[in-house]
DNA sequence: ATGTGC
């Protein structure tokens, strides 16, 4: 496949005077290996496959495939293998897998999809991830880019949204007629009626079941365990922005030619705003993903598991300690689905505000990209499939798609980063080799305090456009307090997705250019 | 990411 010459990639452990251990990406001829790197130990190999768009690499504990253009693959952190070499020291690991986006995190790193037995396999909090659930939202409203043209209306919105969505760190949400105990037990099906207005129905679309039905079914005596102080926190936070990367943004779309009758099926038309929504679970992911690792780690240590990095948590699913971590990080994934529809909610009230009762605002899809769950597997049965920072998208005929998606395949929703594209994008059959994991974002290159001491305001400020009638208008008055998520902090998002369409793992259904974000930060 | 952790 694909007409480009086949690279071959040497990942090796420099010997130098000055490092012992600092792991290179050499394109180069395998067979002169040896002769051309006398100081260098050879640590894994690369072959590019699909014409430069997957590796296949072989470290010493087993094989990790990259997803990557090859430029992008070539400019990967040494880190990001020596961290695979750890992840596959984890007993019975099936398969293992990084997208594009991939960076460094805590344990893992974010980018990452790993596949045990169901069964008998291991779960790792390391490889769900501290925000638990953590995930996209995509709404769509009946206006056209041209009703915000004017700059000052979509600075009147931004202002109307700042009223109902708390977004600032520590400020409240304010739903206490909510309770909860019912939000982490039933998800959506434990919000109060009025939370699930008729209107969110769309008329095109068939149903919402894929999203309304969101449910995941634990043993719910784990929460009793669960400290008042926590109920207390994470009750307070429902519906709640958080920090970091969240953010709620007004986007408008284009097209793609080739999957229009996809986009029209989905209810999606050209220069159409939506609205798209990145949150996750809050305080409660936060005490689950905390509480279960340093649980689990005392099983290990008591057992004497571990790999080469103590900060890589994980535990046989069988086991009472892993068993207790699936249930509560269900919870998790129950409060974070809650809690974007209720930031919607709030989206939803603004945009009522702002353009009158009459603005749909109907779902297109939720879907999260830090989690672990059971999936079916065509020869392998029932696997235990973790994503990090990775994204499911299904093709079309998927028996797992929710059934108003069955035939097209479901919307796979990649935000993009500030200033620049997301992208609604649907799986394609190809992705079956990698358990149909895609890209989750445009993925870090530079670490926030990196970032803050590198990037200027001012570039940042040019991004979003700032001063001119075409400006990306922001909720923070101070972009030096969100600097750490400029563009400049993170990868070129249309690469990421050059990667993904090249692999054959999707294809893009809808580019999402910004108009307005809201995001929170630090008081 | 997190009402972060010293």
């Amino acid at each position: 496949m694909g007409n480009r010459p086949m690279a071959s990639f040497l990942v090796a452990y420099e010997r130098s005077a000055t490092s012992s251990k600092i792991c290179t990406l050499y394109e180069m001829n395998l067979e002169r290996i040896n002769k051309q790197f006398m100081n260098t130990q050879i640590y894994g190999t690369a072959i590019d496959e699909q014409g430069a768009f997957r590796h296949e690499v072989k470290l010493p504990s087993g094989d990790l495939t990259v997803y990557a253009t090859q430029q992008l693959f070539s400019s990967l952190d040494y880190k990001v293998f020596d961290m695979a070499n750890n992840n596959l020291q984890i007993p019975d690991i099936r398969y293992m897998s990084y997208t594009p986006d991939v960076h460094v995190g805590v344990g893992t790193c974010i980018g990452t999809t790993a596949v045990w037995d169901a069964r008998s396999g291991y779960v790792s909090p390391s490889i769900v991830g501290s925000d638990i659930g953590c995930g996209m939202r995509v709404h769509m409203t009946n206006l056209h880019k041209d009703d915000l043209k004017d700059v000052k209306l979509r600075r009147k919105l931004v202002k109307a949204i700042e009223k109902v969505l708390p977004m600032e760190a520590n400020q409240r949400g304010h739903y206490s007629d909510i309770r909860l105990e019912h939000i982490v037990r039933k998800g959506l099906h434990g919000l109060p009626k009025k939370y699930i207005p008729d209107s969110y129905t769309p008329k095109k679309s068939t149903s919402l079941t894929h999203v309304e039905s969101s449910k995941f079914a634990f043993d719910e005596s784990v929460l009793e365990l669960v400290p008042d102080m926590t109920w207390h926190r994470a009750h307070r936070q429902l519906g709640t922005l958080g920090g970091g990367n969240h953010f709620a943004e007004i986007q408008a779309i284009e097209i793609a030619e080739e999957n229009r009758s996809i986009a029209e099926a989905w209810g999606l038309s050209d220069g159409q705003i939506v609205v798209m929504i990145h949150s996750g679970s809050r305080a409660w992911g936060g005490y689950v993903s905390q509480m279960s690792s340093s649980a689990i780690l005392k099983v290990m240590q008591r057992h004497g598991w571990g790999t080469s990095d103590p900060k890589l948590i994980f535990a046989p699913l069988e086991h009472a300690e892993g068993r207790h971590y699936v249930n509560m990080m269900y919870s998790a994934l129950n409060y974070a689905v809650t809690n974007r529809h209720l930031i919607a909610y709030a989206m939803r009230e603004a945009f009522r505000e702002v353009f009158g009762s009459k603005c749909e605002f109907s779902t297109l899809y939720d879907l999260m990209h830090n989690y672990a769950w059971e999936e079916h597997h065509p020869e392998l049965g029932r696997v235990f499939v973790h994503r990090k920072g990775a994204t499911r998208a299904l093709p079309a005929g998927h028996t797992d798609n929710p059934k108003p998606y069955l035939t097209t395949g479901h919307p796979a929703l990649i935000p993009g980063s500030m200033g620049t594209a997301s992208y609604i994008m649907v799986g394609q059959p190809g992705g079956a080799d990698n358990y149909y994991s895609i890209c989750h974002g445009a993925g870090r290159i530079r670490s926030r305090t990196a970032t803050k001491r590198l990037v200027k305001v001012e570039d940042f400020e040019a991004a979003l456009r700032v001063g001119t009638e075409d400006e990306i208008v922001v909720n923070q008055r101070s972009l030096e307090s969100i600097l750490d998520e400029s563009p400049q902090a993170y990868k070129n998002v249309d690469e990421i997705i050059e990667s993904v369409t090249g692999a054959g793992l999707a294809q893009v259904v809808a580019k999402c250019k910004p108009l307005a974000a809201v995001k929170g930060a630090k008081s």
